[in-house]
DNA sequence: GTCTATATACGGATAGAC
DNA sequence: GTCTATCCGTATATAGAC
């Protein structure tokens, strides 16, 4: 056996405070946060965050590109995917944000502020000029389909369509929750019910007359 | 005439202050911004942040509560007109909110990121207590209609289907815009179309096999 | 590696001159 | 009412002991 002690379950320190870092973070955002709540939140010291990671804000930075990631996780796997239609696409893709929302609620609001405070910073470390290639095999298949149906309407509607059903209730729920009365477990089973709804309302925007 | 100057188009400065208060807070959030930086936008000296509204937070605070009434301006008389039928309502209150967020785009970051820090806070605010009331007649003329369909989908998924697809563009839109290459006016243009499409697409949504 | 103590900077607020 | 100068708490970051 090798020298590892068998408390190895038990991350390293330098995992721990970037947990609590996460954590703080994503609830309260970078402004709002204090180096020593995550030091709280870690169980160590406020030193420690400069010795593992040199400053707020370079941590800062590294949880936001490890949830930036997380956002866009296999996405483009899915996009390029020639083995499934354009329908098959959208059932897959709401299906994997839905599920990873659950898990992981705060995200979007927390993207949203990072892309709104710093365009730039984000934006270039989305990798996003690949997701914007007009080759992707999602894009050649939407063009067929609105080729086919002559639709009139701009694609992006569709896309902002998918995109809003699919997260907005995400962020709004603090406020649904409030309004609704609807416990955690409830929300999240409407939220599982959206996964087969979606993608049906999709399919009745597509055809619905304008 | 009256002693007033004729210089009188040029508000107070008190009101300078606040307009200056709402850019910031608006852009930046609470956290994030410093007097300093409001006094440098009003022009005027940091110390008459304090002269005229006590303490930042204060500030804060009406402008939080201004934007809120913005927010809820008026809903309550669309919600509960004896003469508007379902989808008229519908169609008032996207049409309102749209040319709502066209000129106050940011409304609604702003208020998720307020519900977000301190939700009751907020959600009295709201005068929160008269929205939930059961025998606004819009909630009368919905129970109505889905009763009518025999709806078997939960009614605060089309809730939530109008306002995602309603407000979450304006959120998403430095993302969006960048990613699709629109302009300002190019995307307010399609935000006005919505304003005919989402009441569309909510009928298509609710005539949907599920 | 982890701690305590401290340096240094920044931000909100106020005193006091004009 | 408006300004300059300054106070003082708080937050980030570092020095140095263990």
């Amino acid at each position: 056996m090798s020298k590892k002690p068998d408390i190895e379950k038990n991350e390293s320190t330098e995992e721990k405070i970037k947990e609590a870092a996460r954590a703080v973070f994503t609830r309260k955002g970078y402004a709002a946060t204090r180096t020593r709540d995550i030091a709280e939140e870690s169980g160590y010291n406020l030193a420690l965050i400069n010795y593992y990671f040199r400053s707020k804000e370079k941590l800062y930075d590294i949880i936001m590109l490890e949830h930036l990631q997380t956002f866009l996780h296999s996405i483009m796997d899915i996009l390029n995917d020639a083995d499934t239609t354009l329908f098959q696409k959208i059932e897959v893709l709401v299906g994997h944000y839905i599920d990873m929302l659950i898990k992981n609620p705060a995200l979007p609001l927390f993207i949203i502020n990072a892309v709104n405070a710093d365009p730039d910073k984000l934006i270039t470390g989305i990798g996003a000029d690949k997701i914007h290639q007009e080759n992707l095999v999602i894009v050649k298949q939407w063009k067929e389909v609105a080729a086919a149906k002559k639709l009139a309407i701009h694609p992006v509607h569709i896309m902002m369509n998918m995109v809003s059903l699919t997260i907005f209730p995400f962020m709004g729920s603090p406020l649904i929750r409030n309004r609704t009365k609807l416990s955690i477990e409830e929300f999240n089973a409407l939220m599982l019910e959206r996964k087969k709804l979606i993608p049906v309302w999709i399919k009745a925007i597509l055809n619905a007359e304008v």
